[in-house]
DNA sequence: TGGGTTAACCTAACACTGTTCGGTTAATCG
DNA sequence: CGATTAACCGAACAGTGTTAGGTTAACCCA
């Protein structure tokens, strides 16, 4: 195929064809061939509007991290961290799949640092130290990711031959699948309530 | 080279070597290809000893994860959740290269499972609820494994101009590196503290 | 001591991966 | 109308995990 009359590809469409092989087949499951396939191109296509697999994979995640809300710190600085918190986990667990790349790579999207500059200021304004705001905003982050990562209520397997007898106290773990999403939101709401009230 | 007098190869010298690699040069810096090599072999002999490269790092995280320590219980819960974090913590970023790898599978490797079921009986035997004691450990789970991550502290760019201007709370941010370490680790400390105080 | 079995390694290949190079054609601008 | 540029393609490169089939040394048993 040469020039097309009206182009097939732009950023745009790439990052949004790419994010939906993430939430549909893992992010694993997503190739350069495969997504130019799913664009009705071929891979080597993509190179004129993408510079690279991890560039567009970062891109994606900005564009995600770029709906976390932290309006939350004019009220006051622990219902911002609690609202930021939250918006912050809603936004990753929407693409769950995304996740384990954002676990690798440096912190240093511009999104992040944007609103952990917001959050580190309004801690500092509320009578924190520097350090103190910092280790906060760490201890926050901790908890987002931590259960964004989900490895831990959808880990468990469906069979309950695999835990009855050999684990006494989680006889009924395997029912944990059923209700992980609840269970999920639920364990990351105690440990932010735990959390923001023991500081 | 035909069958050697004395074997090359064992699943532990094989573990042992590639976790080396990893430590060494990163997650995506071992292959088969060169885990052989440093074995003075060639790739394909692996597959006498190891099921498959999946297979190879869950042997290598549970080797790992063995040295979680959950006697602590004994004392006191509140004493036993600590302490279990604290060694979690300490396995995981002894090797923090390897942690991205658990961020992606089922927690369902045995030795989590007989750790998590000791924890879970503990917290029972203390008057939570089932579903308390549940969430309780998930949430310490999110703050341990949030905190090996350290995509946090440790991805700040080490580079003032980065930050200086564009984000005015984050000016010092480039000195983070540094002291990355000690400041994770007080981090950790701090939303551990908080979290346990919080329950 | 000899013969068969097995264990341990090898070479070669397969189907992938991300990425680059050079070519072809259509749209666009002066 | 001519030159430039933008958009796509085919083919290739070096690398990946993994498998099949072959070769030889070590081991066990008669």
């Amino acid at each position: 195929m040469p020039r097309p009359s009206t182009p097939l590809l732009s950023p745009d469409r790439i990052r949004s064809v790419a994010l939906e092989i993430i939430d549909r087949d893992g992010l694993d499951g997503l190739s350069m061939r495969k997504l130019a396939a799913s664009l009705g191109v071929q891979a080597a296509s993509l190179y004129g509007h993408v510079r690279t697999k991890d560039q567009l994979l970062n891109d994606i995640a900005s564009s995600i991290l770029s709906s976390v809300d932290v309006s939350g710190f004019a009220v006051d600085w622990r219902e911002g961290l609690i609202r930021c918190a939250r918006s912050y986990r809603a936004a990753l667990s929407s693409h769950p799949n995304i996740v384990p790349f954002l676990a690798y790579g440096p912190a240093g999207r511009a999104e992040s640092l944007q609103r952990l500059d917001l959050l580190h200021g309004a801690l500092v304004d509320a009578g924190w130290s520097r350090r103190e705001a910092t280790m906060i905003a760490a201890g926050l982050m901790y908890i987002v990711f931590g259960s964004a990562l989900s490895s831990f209520s959808s880990g468990f397997s469906a069979d309950p031959a695999d835990y009855s007898g050999r684990y006494p106290h989680l006889d009924r773990a395997h029912l944990l699948p059923a209700v992980a999403h609840e269970l999920d939101r639920d364990s990351f709401e105690l440990a932010l309530a735990a959390f923001v009230r023991g500081l």
